[in-house]
RNA sequence: GGGGGCGUAGUUCAGCACGGUUAGAACGUUGGCCUGUCACGCCAAAGGUCGCGGGUUCAAGUCCCGUCGUCCCCGCCA
C-alpha cells in the first residue's frame, strides 16, 4: 500500500520537474498516461501533468492491468539517472526517469475522441477541428500547449494587479447585473422576477460604475471585468471578454499614458518580454491620412506615395485613372524566383495593375508586371529614382490604382506580410492613437431616404480638446436654429474636425485599449446630450444618476480599459482569442462543451412572465 | 443581414473538375508478439447512413437545390 500518512499537498512531486535533486530518492508522482511503450518485459510510461513528462520505467513484475492513453496514475518510485545511450534531449527530464516500485491506476480512460500527445515534430502540424477540440475542452486544455496558454494568462493578470496595487489602486467589483444601456453595442438582457416586465442588463463596460466611483472619492480604481456585448463575432471579438478597467482622479491625458506604458513595461519585462516605453503617439488625423486606418501597423512602415500624372501610363481600363494613382515603394524587399512566382499569381488572380522592378544576377534591373507595356520605361525608372533617395535595384516598386487604391495597397501589403517576405521591425510595435474626433456623423436608409444622425466617436462622456471647445458650442447652436444643417457637408465637415481627448493603444495594428478624459462639467454634457440627440428627458432616465452625482463635487478624471484577450492572444502570436479562453463560445455564439444558450422549462418563463413568440 | 471556405472511419486527410469495381491512407482503437523504448517495432482485425433533406440520372461521396454545423470576412462592435 502506499502510504498516504505524512504526505500534503505541498509534498507534490511534480512530473516536469524531476531533477537531479531526486536521484535516488523516492517520489511519489501523478499524472496522465501521454504515452506508453510496452516492450513485454518492460513498459515505459510518458507520465504528464501540467509541468511536462517524465518517463516511468515498469518491469512485467509490477502487474498491472492494461493501460490506456490518458489514465490517471499514481506512481511510487525511485528517481534515476539515465545511461548516457537512453537520455533523450527532446524533454526536460531526458536525464531522469522514475522506476516504479508501486502503480495505482486512480482512473481509466476510454479512447480519446481525438489525440492530445501529437505536439511533436512533424505531427505538429496535424490539425484538430475547433469545434471537436471546444466540444472537449477538457481534453484541449490537458496539451501543455494550452496549459502555458492558461498560465501565462494568469500570470499577466497577477502582475497587473501587483502593479496596480503598487501605484494605489483599488480593484473594485462593480455590478454584473446592470441598467441597460440604448447607446452603443447591444446588450444581453435578464429578467426580474421580483419585478416583473423590467429587465437587468448585462454591463458592456462598467463605464458608469467607475466614474460613479471617481465622485466617491476613491480616485484611483481597476477592475479585471468581464464586458459583455450582444454582438456578431469575430476571431477577436466575443461576446464575454476581459478587460482591465482603469479610472483616475485628479490627472490628465498624459497620465494615462504613463500609467499604461509603465504598466505593460513592468507586466511584460515579468513574463521576459522586453519593449520600449514611452510608446510613440501619433495623431487621428495622421494616421487616417498615412495609414488609412486609425489602428496601423508600424512594424511595417511603407508609406503610400501619389503616382506623378504627367508620368504617363497609358491604360485603356475605365477603372484606371492616373490622377488616382498610387504606389508604394518596398525598401530592401529581396524576392526568390518561387516568391516572385506566387506574388504574381496573387496580383493577378486580384486583377491588380502593377509594375515591378527586379535586378538580374549581373547588375541590370529591368521591370516587369502587367503594366510594363503602357508604361516608358526609361521615364518611370527616372521618376522613382528621383523621388526614393536610397532607390536600386533591390527595391520592388508597385504601382496599381482604382477607386479602392489604398486598399489595394493595403491587400498586397498584407499579402507580403503573411508570406513572411516582408520582416517587422520589431516583435511588438505599441503605438498610441491620439486627438480622436469627439463625434461621427453617421447616414441610415429610412425608407428611400438618407438620415444623418451625429454620435460620439468614443462615448458620449468624452471631453474635447480644450481649444476645440468653442467649436461644440458653435455646432450647437447652428443645430438648434436649424437642425437640417446635418444635411449641409461643409457642416459636417465642421462636426467631425472637433477633437476629443481620447486615445487608443494600438499593437501591431490591433486596437488593445481605448479610453478618455471625461466630462465633469454638467452643463457641458447637457450640451453633448442634445448634439447626440438625447433630450433632457432621455438624459435623466438614462444617466439621471450620474449628471445628479456630479452635482456634489465630482473630480476631474479619465480613464482606459485594456482588452486583456487580445493583448495576451498577439503576445502569443495567435490570431484568435479563443486560444487564450478556457471556455470560449462559437461564432454563432453557443458553447459546444455545454450546449449553451439552451431552452428553458416553461415554468421557468411563467415566472418572469415571459411568453416566447414567433420570430422571422 | 450579406459574401466566402470547409463538412468522407474516433482524429487528420485523399477521392469529387470529367458520376460507374468492394470508398482508401496515416494516427488512434481491439487482439497477439517483444526486457531499453521514447512519434518504439512487428503480425492481425474491427471501424463509414460520405453532415442532413430533396432533386437530376440506369447509376450520386462526386452534379443541382435547400438546410444545419463550423471557420474567415463585410455590416455590426458608443
Amino acid at each position: 500500500m502506499i502510504n498516504q500518512i505524512d504526505y500534503t499537498y505541498k509534498d507534490r512531486v511534480w512530473c516536469g520537474k524531476i531533477n537531479e535533486k531526486y536521484v535516488n530518492k523516492e517520489v511519489k508522482i501523478y499524472g496522465w498516461v501521454h504515452r506508453f511503450r510496452d516492450m513485454g518485459g518492460i513498459l515505459f510510461v510518458d507520465l504528464r501533468d501540467r509541468t511536462g513528462i517524465v518517463q516511468v520505467v515498469m518491469s512485467s513484475e509490477l502487474k498491472i492491468n492494461k493501460l490506456s492513453l490518458e489514465d490517471v496514475l499514481e506512481v511510487v518510485g525511485i528517481v534515476k539517472e539515465r545511461p548516457i545511450e537512453n537520455i533523450n534531449p527532446n524533454i526536460a527530464t531526458g536525464n531522469f526517469e522514475v522506476i516504479a516500485k508501486e502503480i495505482k491506476i486512480l482512473s481509466k480512460s476510454e479512447a480519446l475522441p481525438f489525440m492530445i500527445n501529437e505536439d511533436y515534430k512533424d505531427i505538429r502540424d496535424l490539425k484538430i477541428d475547433e469545434a471537436t477540440r471546444l466540444k472537449y475542452r477538457y481534453l484541449d486544455l490537458r496539451r501543455l500547449q494550452m496549459f502555458k496558454n492558461m498560465y501565462f494568462r494568469h500570470k499577466i493578470i497577477k502582475y497587473i494587479r501587483d502593479f496596480m496595487d503598487n501605484e494605489d489602486f483599488l480593484e473594485i467589483e462593480t455590478p454584473l447585473l446592470a441598467k441597460p444601456t440604448p447607446e452603443g453595442a447591444r446588450d444581453f438582457l435578464v429578467p426580474s422576477r421580483l419585478q416583473p416586465g423590467k429587465f437587468y442588463a448585462l454591463p458592456q463596460s462598467p463605464q458608469l460604475f467607475k466614474q460613479i466611483l471617481m465622485v466617491a472619492g476613491i480616485d484611483r480604481y481597476f477592475q479585471i471585468a468581464k464586458c459583455l456585448r450582444d454582438e456578431d463575432l469575430r476571431a477577436d471579438r466575443q461576446p464575454e471578454f476581459t478587460q482591465v478597467d482603469i479610472e483616475m482622479s485628479f490627472i490628465s491625458k498624459k497620465d494615462i499614458f504613463l500609467l499604461i506604458e509603465n504598466l505593460l513595461d513592468y507586466v511584460l519585462n515579468n513574463l521576459g518580454i522586453e519593449i520600449s516605453i514611452p510608446f510613440e503617439v501619433i495623431d487621428y488625423n495622421y494616421a487616417i491620412k498615412h495609414f488609412n486606418s486609425d489602428k496601423p501597423d508600424l512594424r511595417f512602415n511603407y508609406p503610400v506615395k501619389k503616382w506623378n500624372n504627367s508620368i504617363k501610363i497609358n491604360l485603356n481600363d475605365e477603372d484606371f485613372d492616373i490622377n488616382q494613382a498610387y504606389y508604394i515603394f518596398f525598401k530592401n524587399l529581396v524576392l526568390t524566383r518561387k516568391e516572385l512566382d506566387k506574388l504574381n499569381e496573387f496580383l493577378r488572380q486580384n486583377n491588380l495593375k502593377f509594375l515591378y522592378l527586379i535586378s538580374s544576377n549581373s547588375g541590370e534591373s529591368f521591370f516587369k508586371g502587367s503594366l510594363v507595356k503602357f508604361v516608358d520605361i526609361n521615364e518611370v525608372d527616372n521618376y522613382l529614382r528621383n523621388e526614393n533617395q536610397f532607390y536600386n535595384g533591390d527595391y520592388i516598386v508597385f504601382v496599381i490604382s482604382s477607386k479602392n487604391y489604398l486598399n489595394e495597397l493595403i491587400l498586397i501589403k498584407n499579402y507580403l506580410i503573411e508570406n513572411k517576405v516582408l520582416k517587422p521591425v520589431k516583435d511588438f510595435y505599441f503605438l498610441w492613437v491620439d486627438n480622436f474626433p469627439l463625434f461621427k456623423v453617421e447616414e441610415e436608409k429610412v425608407g428611400n431616404k438618407l438620415i444623418r444622425k451625429i454620435s460620439p466617436e468614443h462615448h458620449p462622456f468624452t471631453n474635447v480638446l480644450e481649444e476645440d471647445k468653442d467649436k461644440v458650442y458653435m455646432i450647437y447652436e447652428k443645430l438648434k436654429k436649424n437642425p437640417n444643417i446635418i444635411y449641409d457637408d461643409e457642416f459636417v465637415k465642421e462636426v467631425l474636425s472637433i477633437r476629443s481627448l481620447a486615445y487608443d493603444l494600438v499593437l501591431n495594428g490591433v486596437e488593445i485599449a481605448s479610453g478618455s478624459i471625461r466630462i465633469t462639467d454638467i452643463k457641458f454634457q447637457k450640451i453633448i446630450f442634445e448634439i447626440i440627440g438625447i433630450n433632457e428627458e432621455d438624459a435623466n432616465r438614462k444617466f439621471g444618476f450620474l449628471l445628479e452625482a456630479f452635482k456634489y463635487g465630482v473630480p476631474p478624471h479619465g480613464g482606459i480599459a485594456l482588452g486583456i484577450d487580445r493583448i495576451i492572444a498577439l503576445l502569443l502570436g495567435y490570431n484568435s482569442i479563443r486560444e487564450v479562453i478556457a471556455f470560449p463560445k462559437t461564432q454563432s455564439g453557443t458553447c459546444l462543451l455545454t450546449k449553451a444558450p439552451s431552452e428553458v422549462d416553461l415554468s421557468q418563463l411563467k415566472e418572469l412572465g415571459i411568453k416566447l413568440m414567433e420570430v422571422n
